[in-house]
DNA sequence: TTAACAATTGACAGCGCTGTCATTTGTTAA
DNA sequence: TTAACAAATGACAGCGCTGTCAATTGTTAA
């Protein structure tokens, strides 16, 4: 069967209680006697067991994942990244979706804590981007890492892996600038979503950057959709300044877009070239294939658990903050201006 | 802070050992007492501590969703219903995505059952369609339920979720018979697929009982992508025997179908109907909106997860199976025959 | 009414680990 | 060399529950 704490303590000539100080990487064990005790662990294949040790100790070895989102690319991505990072560290994962607006949420979700002991969560929009929210989980007691879109945490109540939308938007902006393109549309997202800010930013920077002036009449409010990218598309195109390209706010809206052309009876990327937003696979099963930027959701989760975990340990504090930059995917939906 | 046995106990005025009883279903606690520990635990919103009943007990509290599958709604879908039955049950679930073709695979898995104490696993193709698998694991004393297309159980070693493809299909092309369809195409998935086998059963089924002859040059061999079925539609437009309708055998088929068309200036469904299957999202992200089967795999997966937590309390056994039948769904993506 | 049995309840050990605190060992400075 | 202290290790209780088995209560038939 299974080898217990005894197995290891008695094979090893040691205390179990000297056991699990190695176990739990205390110090205060001589090396000689950690190096002794690791030996037999390897032999035996010892785990300590999660059962036990969530009875016995203070300490969680359960981490949370919350999320209310309709991206199912988006959230098995982020839930492969988190599990990565559970599995190398011996932590469990919990997976809770839910609903943002219900008002029992709270209840809830302190239900799902208490009841299982979590060390924390990892948060993303909605509910990372809602500072009380984040506030009330501080206040249960309960670690939070949250990722959230920007390249300045919000503010130090819990650690933030940045996602540079900013800096990404300004760089697809500028693929298309580079292609000669001076009209370019802007297909936007749920106003509501930092994420939409933060790219409308980046594309307005890029504008600015090159000396274009901005045209309001080419932005377009939208929504994270693929009738919403044909909408907008449409809109667009058939408006007094026709651009010839389009920056959509992520790959849906792009599909969209791309449909919409079509329809009309436009070339891509010949007469229009169109952008996209997340590469997620959605960006290579269009035809032609998206132009976008690359968000690794999954590094991103996995740094996000990473953390997450070394705050439940006191090994790293609350102003952590690590940064990625989505970075440009040149495929065959952008071209030459015409 | 949280009540635990030994309160509720003391309050109703009986010893922790009746407590437990209660709260395992056991039998042998006569009514009035059962009511009276109820009431407390009513009272003190208990709830048994989970690391301390794995630790005690022999039972187990957890299952297991083991996939090797691309597709992220399919996967989230399964999820959240097995999900849904856990909360109810009070179980918690592990995730675990692997790669079905892993050498370790067996190891891996037996690592993870063996380390938090497993009751038992819901599969999905691949593996609930390998016989040899779900023996290996009913050998490691671990409860399945399979979630498998077809209409009759394949043998009794664990419970089905039967997902009647064969009918579906069967509906889904009566429908374009119904239509007045007599030459309709058929993109495969994967011919490894059960899925696709059935699928393509039902198809001829319908052909058969409309008296219309099969034209073997409509089928194409294809699999489950978006690609797949750009390259499968203009096979079949291109050839001898133009087809009025094309059947496909998922729905990211069908939206590379309609692309395909759409580029031929094929108008839909005017000139050509096309059918998905799944009703997945996609199914309403393309433009027509397709006419699919709606495979409900939120509330099988939920089933199968009952199924399992039903076996592993010995309430039900191996030859239980259940069905479903999934209800075709009619769109804009198809119309009468030309 | 009572023996004989079944149904119900309880006492207690122990699951595998961690926290606390006592004990042992090693190290330093006088 | 030794006292005085710090570092390393161990003994033991107990986390909240379940399994085992013994004790109690209720029920039946003679």
């Amino acid at each position: 069967m299974k080898a217990t704490i005894n197995d290891v303590a008695k094979l090893a000539g040691v205390s179990i209680k000297t056991v699990s100080r190695v176990m739990n990487n205390e110090p205060s064990v001589r090396q000689p006697t950690r190096e002794k005790v690791m030996a037999v662990v390897e032999e035996l294949n010892y785990q300590p067991n999660l059962a036990a040790r969530n009875l016995a100790g203070t300490k969680s070895f359960s981490i949370a994942f919350i999320y209310d989102n309709p991206n199912a690319y988006y959230v098995i991505d982020m839930q492969n990244g988190i599990l990565a990072a559970c599995k190398k560290q011996g932590f469990e994962l919990l997976i809770h979706p839910c609903d943002a607006k219900a008002d029992n949420l709270l209840a809830e979700i302190t239900k799902m804590v208490k009841h299982s002991r979590i060390a924390g969560l990892v948060l993303t929009p909605p509910f990372s981007e809602q500072p009380e929210f984040v506030q009330q989980m501080k206040d249960l007691d309960i670690e939070v890492v949250r990722i959230v879109s920007g390249d300045i945490a919000p503010d130090d109540i819990a650690p933030c892996i940045m996602v540079n939308d900013h800096a990404a938007a300004q760089s697809i902006t500028q693929h298309l600038v580079d292609l000669g393109h001076k009209k370019i549309g802007f297909i936007a997202g749920e106003a509501e979503h930092r994420s939409t800010v933060e790219r409308l930013r980046g594309y307005k920077q890029a504008l600015v950057d090159n000396a274009i002036t901005l045209d309001e009449s080419l932005i377009i409010n939208g929504e994270y959709s693929f009738e919403s990218g044909v909408k907008g598309a449409k809109e667009l195109l058939n408006g007094e300044e026709k651009p010839t390209a389009i920056f959509s706010c992520n790959d849906e809206i792009a599909a969209g877009a791309l449909f919409a052309s079509r329809l009309m009876g436009i070339s891509i990327p010949e007469q229009l070239s169109i952008t996209g937003f997340e590469n997620s696979p959605f960006s290579r099963q269009t035809w032609p294939t998206l132009t976008t930027a690359d968000q690794p959701n999954q590094q991103i989760a996995e740094d996000a658990a990473n953390l997450l975990i070394a705050c439940s340990r006191k090994q790293k504090n609350n102003s952590e903050t690590q940064q990625y930059t989505p970075q440009l995917v040149v495929r065959d939906s952008t071209g030459k201006a015409s």
